[in-house]
DNA sequence: AACACGGGCAACCGCACAGAC
DNA sequence: GGTCTGTGCGGTTGCCCGTGT
């Protein structure tokens, strides 16, 4: 888990506290007559009073990057502000649910997935799937240009589907057979042998069929599985310092000082980012079909 | 003017993790 | 290895304010 980016700074202690700064913060509380506790006091200085905090309303461009970010990320918000200098996670978090969130669904598009919603639902809403919804080993990628060969970025839906083999049906059903694609008790998938990667990755649905990306949950793995599950976090570590990469060329590309290209609007950002990190996702060699696989699941846990 | 309602936002809550002891 | 403390995080709650009736 990181660190605030407050606490990195060089002037801010952290760990026990001494003597001499309980003193002093029991001066200030008697002196002021201050009643609030710790953890208020740290969330209104976060959240707050910082001195490095951004006033005012969000930008369009902070706006176009948060889509973008939450795409990748999802609800991590923590790791979204820390792209956005002076923003803190509480203010993108209230911002996505309060505006994004519905500017999302105006436009057709489920703020959960990034995908287009279909036109079926009353409100615009998707229907419930019939049966529990299958993990997606990428979840990321499931942004609406993926899935659309004749959209803007048609381009990146090649790429996806280059990079993504799909499994043929007896290849999968092999794999099926041969307990390479299994199920816990518990209600976790494990692809560790189809997804030709070193590690065995693990993962659980939540119970609104999204996915729980919680390594502490899945380490937990390991004894139901009987054998090292975890190197769920190394992927995670490897994503995110692409991530960290793409963003650093994003904002070069949005400095005209640096004579780069200019990036024009969000959804060029979100090609660009996502058609980045599949580069590196397929330097991993994951070699698997997700829609080969939902189906093929979906197939098997009804007639089981 | 009074009330209901909804949106936006700050604050709270509970959990998880890391490190010290 | 267990416990305690400090911290980070995301979901939720509740207050305030504007708008409509």
């Amino acid at each position: 888990m990181g660190r605030h980016p407050c606490c990195t700074e060089q002037k801010v202690r952290k760990g026990l506290w001494s003597p001499e700064e309980d003193e002093k913060l029991y001066n200030h509380i008697t002196r002021f007559g201050l009643e609030r506790c710790g953890k208020s006091c740290r969330l209104r200085w976060i959240n707050y009073l910082r001195p490095d905090l951004k006033r005012g309303n969000l930008s369009q461009q902070e706006e176009d990057l948060i889509m973008s970010l939450h795409k990748v990320l999802g609800n991590r918000w923590s790791q979204i502000a820390a792209q956005l200098p002076g923003r803190t996670d509480n203010e993108i978090k209230n911002f996505w649910n309060s505006s994004l969130k519905k500017k999302l669904k105006q436009r057709g598009i489920n703020p959960i997935t990034h995908k287009q919603l279909r036109e079926t639902g009353a409100q615009g809403e998707m229907p419930r799937p019939a049966v529990k919804p299958i993990f997606n080993p990428f979840p990321s990628f499931e942004c609406q240009a993926a899935t659309d060969p004749t959209g803007t970025n048609a381009n990146l839906y090649h790429q996806l589907q280059q990079t993504y083999r799909p499994l043929e049906q007896n290849e999968f059903m092999k794999n099926f057979d041969n307990n390479l694609v299994s199920r816990s008790s518990s209600g976790y998938w494990n692809y560790g042998e189809v997804l030709n990667v070193s590690d065995t990755y693990a993962i659980q649905e939540s119970l609104n069929g999204s996915i729980d990306w919680n390594c502490g949950i899945a380490a937990q793995m390991d004894s139901m599985l009987g054998k090292e599950v975890l190197g769920w976090s190394s992927l995670e570590i490897k994503l995110e310092s692409s991530l960290q990469t793409e963003i650093k060329t994003y904002h070069q590309r949005l400095n005209p000082c640096q004579g780069l290209q200019h990036v024009e609007s969000s959804e060029e950002f979100s090609s660009y980012l996502t058609t980045s990190l599949s580069q590196d996702l397929s330097d991993a060699c994951l070699d698997v079909s997700q829609d080969e696989l939902a189906r093929e699941l979906n197939g098997n846990l009804l007639s089981s």
